[in-house]
DNA sequence: AAGCTAGTGTTGACATGTCAACAACGGGAG
DNA sequence: CTCCCGTTGTTGACATGTCAACACTAGCTT
């Protein structure tokens, strides 16, 4: 017999959705300002930068990033067509892809830093970790079966 | 000069988008097979259904819920089309939309409790509430301007 | 009245994402 | 070898979201 949340949770609950969703928007806005690269580009881009020859087959890519296939096959689609990869068997990134993943790194975690990891006290990083275990285990364990 | 943030601090901040992007998509799931709305439908109908008369300017509307007027737009073209609601000068909750919004209120606040609430400790709540409050003033007062 | 301007609402083009259907491939099992 | 069957990759239909352009309206101003 599920009890309801009290006003005081459910404001903490909706805070927190529209603060982590506006953090994400200012943080993609900056990518594609800094980089002309959208977070899913970045993804990509990190995987294959960091892979063998910068080539991946897109289930390992997918696994990678943990994207659904049909998900990455679509994005490769937009992306292939602005000349950031190419597809063979493999995905493998352009120089242009490269070149845009590597202006995009240090400017992009730097607004992480700017905008996450400074606006806290290493006591909240903490405690958001701690959160963050206990949602995850949560999630995991109980709600896994979803 | 900015500096990067460290491996574990880059670690926490994807854990935690992770995380909640993952938190976000379990109750979309269960939201829709409850009553068969999407989160932006539930929030149109909230809006709607503590409006007097259940009516709303679209502008009116669309400041109550913080979306831009295009989004909305696009939004009630959808919600028209599967009658759950309608558009005079106002939009208009029609019965189905307010039938399924209620149908959708206690299965998805006792999923806010079960899945975010109770997985928490007070602390771990209140700890977050703090993170939040942290990350909004950020927002408002040093990158508002972004 | 005529015109300016700000606010309002819609639209089209496009990016992103999910789901279901489909084709193609690649081993075993017989 | 041939037939299955699970994996893989793509595709189409659609939902959702942003941005820019547009039309319309409502006050003001002159």
């Amino acid at each position: 017999m599920p009890r309801l949340p009290t006003r005081d949770q459910l404001q903490v609950w909706r805070e927190f959705i529209e603060t982590t969703e506006a953090l994400r928007a200012r943080l993609a806005t900056r990518l594609q300002a800094d980089s002309g690269l959208s977070p899913g580009d970045y993804a990509v881009l990190l995987a294959l930068s960091e892979a063998p020859e910068h080539r991946l087959r897109p289930s390992v890519l997918a696994a990678t990033i943990s994207w659904e296939r049909s998900r990455l096959s679509h994005h490769l689609g937009r992306m292939e067509r602005r000349g950031l990869i190419r597809r063979e068997r493999d995905v493998i990134a352009e120089e242009a892809g490269l070149t845009a993943f590597h202006a995009a790194t240090f400017p992009h975690l730097s607004a992480v830093r700017e905008l996450f990891v400074d606006v806290l006290t290493p006591e909240q990083l903490d405690a958001l970790a701690d959160v963050t275990r206990a949602l995850r285990a949560s999630a995991r364990d109980g709600h896994g079966l979803d």
